[in-house]
DNA sequence: AAGTAATTTCAGTAATTTCTGAAAAAATTA
DNA sequence: TAATTTTTTCAGAAATTACTGAAATTACTT
């Protein structure tokens, strides 16, 4: 499949960006042609259209269906394999931050509230604990973001998407209207 | 410097989870080591803790300070840098979303932008091009909130990460309360 | 300015990751 | 069940990334 030279950047600019997101350059490559693809795609297409060997699109492909970043399904009358990535660009934004959820941040966490559980035996261990008791509950409550962000319907997300800055003010809102009675500001209501 | 037990295990941790976060072993060990240290470290100390060479502990440290998440000062009567990391947690996380989004946004948005400046010249590349267009408007969303992110004071900053899925709730309660008039809700009064 | 301590640079090496081709396995059809 | 198509696996090759030691540079002291 010959590509349209903006197609074509594209494909290679997700490859090139790949090894900073933590994919190699194939991966990228491959999600890239897929997500801009109109038709799901099998194996051996992708295989001519990046001019890498088939086995690594196979390898490829694999990874990023354990992103669930790509689908496979079938066609009727064809044997093979068609592969497309989701169409909605929210769920994909959400599946990704999961996905990195689970990787980068569940791991360090699960260490953390193991470590944690011991007692620390001298001064310097005390420090540390310290800062690890700050670590641990920072990654949980951006843990807890994420996953509360997956429970959103899609036009809840996209009102929060849009929000950005203005929460502060909804937040100040909010304690103007909570607080009418004139109360000061330290009594812990907050939370449900 | 003999570590503890579990400071030296969160230590290894880094450095493993460091080619999940995109940088090298041993820069997460440096960044680990450096964290949970009451006192800034030089970077003899760092070489002979971790038992690397002196230079890739130098290159280590340079790397951390392009992240900005190490700081290098002076102790009086030393001449040896001193390497430390910021105290606040939330300053940190700050630090770090900002530079990714520099190193793993930026770019990709970059193109996109440049690309949807031209005209897809067939049905193809029309396809290709509304896709391009909804990531990179999904992109600058992120990125808007990422911006805005910064913008926070600690204590507005804090208070928006112990809100997680009470935000929806927050939206919801302006609604009612803004719409008292009875005006339908399409009205496009929202940003400001 | 000369001497010393600390740091950085960089060419070469080591380690790791990515990729390929061939073979095995799995799925489908005849 | 045998033949055919498609996919996966995996050992080794290629490419990339990480690390070291030696030399050069920079920063400071006398």
């Amino acid at each position: 499949m010959k590509l349209a030279p903006s197609v074509q950047a594209f494909v290679l600019h997700f490859g090139e960006m790949g090894s900073r997101w933590g994919i190699n350059r194939t991966v990228g490559q491959i999600y890239a042609l897929l997500y801009l693809s109109k038709d799901p795609l099998h194996a051996e297409e992708i295989t001519d259209t990046l001019g890498v060997s088939r086995s690594n699109v196979s390898m490829g492909l694999k990874e990023l269906q354990s992103w669930r970043l790509v689908r496979s399904q079938h066609l009727p009358g064809d044997r093979r394999d068609y592969f497309s990535t989701p169409e909605d660009v929210l769920e994909i934004a959400l599946t990704l931050l999961e996905e990195r959820r689970k990787r980068e941040l569940d791991p360090t966490l699960t260490l953390l509230r193991q470590t944690l559980m011991e007692q620390p035996s001298d001064q310097v261990e005390e420090h540390a604990h310290e800062r690890m008791q700050q670590m641990c509950d920072l990654m949980e409550q951006v843990s807890r973001w994420s996953h509360d962000l997956q429970e959103l319907n899609p036009k809840e997300l996209q009102r929060l998407l849009l929000l950005g800055s203005a929460v502060p003010k909804l937040l100040k809102m909010k304690d103007t209207l909570t607080s009418v009675g004139g109360k000061k500001k330290k009594s812990g209501t907050g939370s449900d």
